[in-house]
DNA sequence: TAGTTGATCGTCT
DNA sequence: GACGATCAACTAA
């Protein structure tokens, strides 16, 4: 597989373009020798002071610093006591916008993902990794986090290094994108700002 | 299959 | 002091 690594330009223009470019490209992770792979499948746009859904709504606090940032910076933040969730920076410095990762197709490293997520105990690794045990590993905001080691400590990564970094993909025709309002924020939900791939099996929702 | 709820805590009001 | 860019387990039907 022919890892491009995008440029920094790729994530300062508008959100909204960043957002619908970023289906099809690929998440990659480094962790502890391992390399995990997952390709963008669905995600949701925050445009900082215009929405009101955003952490960057009511300007820069200590939390979502890491928003107003230039573009290309990996934004984690926690959330419901228990779960972390992934957004990429967009846009210049001083702006506030980030794209959400809802949603990932798994595409290598599948068996570290596994068990990062709980789904294979010592006792039984040797189970097949059938398609549909795929399904559930990656299919939400949160679990992608957990299932590419993403949490706190990947707060404010530069996606220009090598850690964790966006890699180019097939770019996804227009014809296949799907539109949608955001799942689970209250206000601003009128915002038809989450983009899919249509028909993918590894959304969160159908 | 749809709807409800418990887990669990940092952040902002 | 309330609640959230969630998930999984549970209930009812």
């Amino acid at each position: 597989m022919n890892l491009k690594k995008l440029p920094r330009s790729f994530y300062l223009r508008p959100t909204l373009t960043v957002a619908k470019d970023l289906l099809g490209k690929y998440v990659v992770r480094k962790i502890h020798g391992h390399l995990l792979i997952g390709k963008i499948v669905e995600v949701e746009a925050y445009l900082g002071e215009k929405d009101p859904a955003s952490h960057a709504y009511r300007g820069k606090t200590k939390r979502n610093e890491v928003m107003f940032r230039r573009g290309g910076h990996l934004y984690v933040y926690f959330t419901y006591g228990m779960h972390f969730c992934a957004n990429i920076v967009t846009e210049e410095q001083g702006i506030g916008h980030a794209v959400l990762i809802r949603a990932l197709e798994p595409v290598e490293g599948i068996e570290v993902m596994k068990r990062k997520r709980g789904f294979i105990s010592k006792q039984n690794e040797k189970q097949s990794p059938a398609e549909n045990d795929t399904i559930g590993l990656t299919n939400g905001p949160a679990k992608l986090c957990k299932a590419f080691g993403i949490a706190r400590a990947q707060n404010g990564i530069d996606l220009l290094g090598n850690e964790i970094f966006i890699a180019d993909g097939k770019k996804v025709l227009g014809l296949k994108i799907g539109a949608s309002q955001r799942i689970g924020i209250r206000n601003g939900r009128e915002k038809q700002w989450r983009f899919y791939i249509k028909q993918n099996s590894y959304l969160s929702r159908k």
